[in-house]
RNA sequence: GCCCAGAUAGCUCAGUUGGUAGAGCAGCGGACUGAAAAUCCGCGUGUCGGUGGUUCGAUUCCGCCUCUGGGCA
């Protein structure tokens, strides 16, 4: 199987770039971006067109319910039974996403973690919005104090992680994470390219993007979304454009000023994804603009 | 044309009883192992409109000029 990595932020033109490469060999394009799974978004996460889907085998795109919530470790699994479809081995995969730890488990693995219940979970969830990061952060501090040191204060998510593990296996997830996991690809025999524009020119791709996005339909998009009810925290509801577009529909905020946030938050997101992929993708990526 | 108000960071604005200035937002840098489009940490980036004057020292006080609002004609 060979393969090739296209890592880069939002609006970069990586999807592109994924088809042109893709068309040049018997190549599939694995989604690597962790909203582009969900169904209900395929406005606002700038999914393929039906058409591109068409012309060329896209897996892992839309194929979660967004009541769910899905994981690295779901979309780890989700590789791993690619890579045993039976041609698999004369295809080339294309991975092409934003999401950086993707790209981590990716090419290092991940750790085995314990299966956390539902119940656990849920509960502290619950306690993070009933008694805030701070009784949660102590809490941490009592079970498992070398973790709690290692955060900071206020990161909830973190934070509640460490207690779910904790809690479900008795253990540190300090003891989990330090276990090596089971790379899915070798990475010095894949293509890896990064793509990093120029960041004004990121900026007004997009705000051109975004637009585009409510001429073809996002405004509808988030209203059938906000009408299946789900939990504000799932992960669907956090895509960039759903508070703001919900916002407008609700008639808070008018439509430029929707634009104008969303294009913000969708900048810092870019941002960071470029800070990650900066510092923690590793070296050797044929980096282009 | 006259009168009044204003001009300070990319934006909205605060402030300095005269000792070259600070908030929010934006922006920038960083962290990152199963909800990562998440979560968290850090950083003011400035000809204080221009020009003269007073003063040891002017962004601050005074004059003139420019521009922007508002009012009167």
């Amino acid at each position: 199987m060979d393969a090739v990595l296209i890592a880069g932020p939002t609006a970069s033109g990586k999807s592109s770039l994924a088809m042109r490469i893709a068309r040049e060999s018997n190549a599939m394009i694995v989604n690597s971006d962790a909203m582009q799974v969900y169904d209900a978004l395929r406005i606002l996460t700038a999914r393929p067109s039906h058409k591109d889907m068409e012309d060329i085998d896209h897996r892992l795109y839309g194929h979660v319910p967004a009541s769910r919530a899905y994981s690295v470790g779901d979309w780890y699994r989700d590789v791993e039974k690619l890579l045993e479809e039976p041609d698999i081995g004369r295809r080339t995969m294309v991975f092409v996403g934003g999401t950086g730890l993707y790209f981590r488990a990716l090419m290092g693995g991940l750790s085995r973690m314990p299966e956390i219940p539902q119940t656990i979970r849920q509960y502290w969830r619950d306690t993070l919005a009933k008694r805030g990061v701070e009784h949660l952060h102590a809490r941490l501090a009592e079970r498992d104090p070398e973790t709690a040191a290692q955060l900071s204060v206020r990161d909830r998510q973190r934070i509640v992680r460490a207690l779910e593990v904790f809690d479900a296996s008795g253990r540190s997830i300090r003891s989990f994470q330090g276990e090596a996991g089971q790379p899915l690809i070798e990475p010095n025999n894949a293509r890896r390219i990064l793509v990093m524009p120029d960041r004004t020119i990121l900026h007004d791709r997009i705000e051109v993007r975004f637009k585009r996005m409510i001429a073809e339909g996002a405004i509808d998009e988030v209203r059938r979304l906000l009408a299946m009810n789900l939990r504000p925290d799932l992960p669907a509801m956090k895509a960039i454009g759903v508070r703001e577009i919900a916002a407008f529909i609700d008639g808070s905020t008018r439509k430029e000023r929707a634009i104008e946030l969303a294009s913000i938050a969708t900048r810092q997101y870019a941002k960071r994804q470029m800070t990650w992929f900066r510092n923690q993708l590793g070296t050797d990526w044929d980096v282009r603009s």
